[in-house]
DNA sequence: AAGAATAAATACCTATAGGTACGATAATGA
DNA sequence: TCATTATCGTACCTATAGGTATTTATTCTT
């Protein structure tokens, strides 16, 4: 986490890894990630353009990077309500609460980076894309065996677990669109409440003819 | 439709309006509109590029038109089909079909133009993104007035009208990013399935806790 | 035949993206 | 003191994007 870690020897470093990693973020979890050059980066922190360059090789290790960063600061805690070992329905309302957080009164942009990400994969580096297929897979994972879990305890779904798992995953990303466009947190909450629900319920349920 | 209306006066027109068109709507639509440029276009159609600035004023009147033929072509179907009269059972039924039907048999690429333009949105023209909350617009009001005329026929969901639409939409927005990402047409269809009878079932739902 | 009107295409423009060459600078070790 | 090591930052490079000035070609009207 700190600086430097040998004391070196040539001249001292005087880039700001840590604040340049953070404005990246942010800066490309609020415009999308391609929607932001490195020039903006320069501009934004003062670093200079060969000095980011020298820390992350090139566009793709910034963004890269910046994903690293994101995974730890806003994927990870959701990994760990969905692994947590408490009811179903408990963790059916942290999840919820976790997303549908207010987000400005946390000084974070609202919407999802790796949703972002997503929809503009074709416009990222190789290094960027493993990365971001790496998370989404630990989170497909973690939502897969959030419905093993379920079953185990007794809840059941008419859909095979994996079918239910790409259900679960579609609610979420569909959570930061509305996020994105300005939905309230509320009815969000209302909407992810009812689908999150739906897909633990006990019984098969009524069905329409 | 046809070239040209008015038997006009100078040189006669060479240009291929519609195949541009038809060219820009299929990169737009498989590899993202923000990924296509106009030198692009000029190259696979062989026009000129004044000559498609000429027609289209510039990139986003491009973007416009082509998302004007995608409406006509992909998205009015389905708006159709939402607005037909049928059962409610059917009217999933017809929804779902048409949502997973085999895109490459249809010479037809994989995903939605709409979702990939709203995912990409700040790197859209104004016109082109007025066009797309026109649409957009318009197939949420299908949704809605789609839960309204179910509610009329008794089917209830614990969600109001408006969130109902959202889920909807949401499902099939994940629909569509889930057939983009190579998922199977069954395995989506299974899904929306599941999704949409859920939103529709007559009956609360035996919830658990 | 002489405009008037329209479309053609080559060759250009500006802005900005990602990326780097290279000389200057600041520390350490001998 | 002087090489060694490593970072600094100005000024540049190439590629490509959107967009256009200009000249030439082809038609209809008078």
């Amino acid at each position: 986490m700190s600086q430097n870690q040998t004391p070196l020897r040539g001249r001292p470093k005087k880039l700001d890894r840590n604040l340049i990693l953070q404005s990246a973020l942010m800066e490309y979890w609020t415009k999308g990630p391609s929607n932001v050059s490195i020039n903006d980066i320069c501009k934004l922190t003062g670093a200079s353009k060969p000095g980011v360059y020298r820390e992350f090789s090139n566009d793709d290790g910034l963004k890269k990077s910046a994903l690293e960063t994101y995974q730890t600061l806003a994927v990870q805690p959701l990994l760990d309500i969905l692994y947590s070992d408490k009811p179903i329905s408990e963790t059916i309302d942290a999840a919820i609460s976790f997303i549908t957080q207010d987000r400005k009164s946390m000084g974070v942009p609202n919407g999802c980076l790796l949703v972002m990400m997503t929809a503009q994969s074709e416009q990222l580096g190789s290094s960027t894309l493993e990365e971001l297929n790496r998370i989404r897979a630990n989170l497909f994972t973690a939502y897969f065996s959030w419905v093993k879990r379920a079953k185990l305890e007794g809840e059941l779904s008419d859909l095979e677990t994996n079918e239910t798992a790409l259900y679960l995953e579609n609610q979420h990303i569909g959570a930061m669109r509305m996020q994105r466009e300005g939905i309230s947190n509320e009815t969000i909450a209302n909407v992810l409440n009812f689908a999150f629900k739906m897909a633990f319920s006990k019984k098969p349920k009524l069905l329409l003819n």
